[in-house]
DNA sequence: CTCTTTCTTGACCGCTCGGTCCAGAAAGGG
DNA sequence: CCCTTTCTGGACCGAGCGGTCAAGAAAGAG
């Protein structure tokens, strides 16, 4: 009946997700994102509506991809304590682009989050859905015998949770590595 | 020999540094910064040069102010434990607004640190900063024999530094405040 | 008082920002 | 094949950006 799109708009909002985890949002201009997505301006705007509602779609999906990845890694069956020891570490160590990045979630939390209603409320339920798995994780490692006696398997995923948090600023500075490698060891010393 | 300033550059570098903190650096313009100084925009260039040097110039009294608040809490003579148990629960608890405002280093590090090789720096100086005050506190501590056998406290210390990053990052949404109040105690249970 | 020097003020600069518009291209239904 | 509909590209928009400048006001030295 009409023309269809050229361009690939799942293909679009992952590089406009990369370009915006990469410089924030305020430093990102809509020049930028029509060089690296490749599309005219107003195919931008007619598809997305405008740069902070592309922001948060690619907040969106970034979530959806981690929230999915993090699913995986934490429900597999069997010991659970190791898949959570695994994930922490991971967070710790990172090289240094990757640590630059950061996590877009932590980035959004601390440009956007205090004057955006919208973004708050996603990284809100991006925290809660991490503590929720990490909870869950615990809490069958507890069942499973794997965990001290006494250890609440809710407030040890909060502790992780703003562990991470935390291990996503370090990371940010030049020498951040050895820092949030050491802190992730001594936290994870609760789960023994 | 020549006219005098009018107005008192130490208490416009702190409204600079008041307004930076709490919108970033992109989000706060010259316009914003010549309406809060109550002084004229020219008056700003001259007295600091730029955006970025009178943002470095906040920093730098930020980081001056809170680590000589800080070493006078963590230095005094007597139990050194319950000096830091205490600056720990202080980030946890915040009221909101603070909350939302955060810490200017956590800010500078997400938004600035990645693309600003000064500013890194200068986060990086006051993450080390911080560390070693910790470190030294927790020292004083395990030769007091206020801390268990086998903790090392720079480790500790490191442990700490990233968790309070944490707090900060967590406390910039609405319901951060009861997962970060969890996380400072379930950290402060490595103390014990 | 006058001269020199610095500070203050607000108009002004070129540029970039996010966002819109329109003319033309392309695709499918009749 | 044509007509309707949508998409594309780029020129274009007003507003706001960071930064500069020139003219006048004020203060101390002589």
């Amino acid at each position: 009946m009409a023309r269809t799109k050229e361009f690939d708009p799942d293909a679009a909002l992952q590089a406009a997700l990369e370009l915006f985890w990469q410089r924030g949002y305020e430093a990102t201009s809509m020049a930028d994102l029509v060089e690296r997505l490749g599309i005219a301006r107003a195919s931008i705007y007619a598809t997305f509506g405008s740069k902070r509602e592309l922001y948060l779609r690619a907040l969106e999906r970034y979530c959806e991809q981690s929230d999915s990845a993090r699913l995986l890694d934490l429900s597999r069956p069997g010991p659970a304590l190791p898949a959570v020891r695994a994930l922490v570490r991971r967070y710790a160590v990172t090289d240094e682009e990757e640590g630059r990045r950061g996590c877009f979630v932590t980035n959004t939390a601390v440009e956007l989050a205090p004057h955006d209603p919208a973004a708050s409320r996603r990284v809100e339920a991006s925290l809660d859905r991490l503590e929720t798995l990490l909870t869950a994780a615990l809490a069958r490692a507890a069942a499973q015998g794997e965990l001290p006696a006494g250890r609440d398997p809710r407030t040890l995923a909060r502790m992780l949770v703003v562990l991470l948090q935390g291990i996503r600023v370090v990371g940010k500075t030049a020498d951040g590595a050895p820092r949030a490698r050491d802190a992730a060891e001594q936290a994870l010393a609760l789960l023994d």
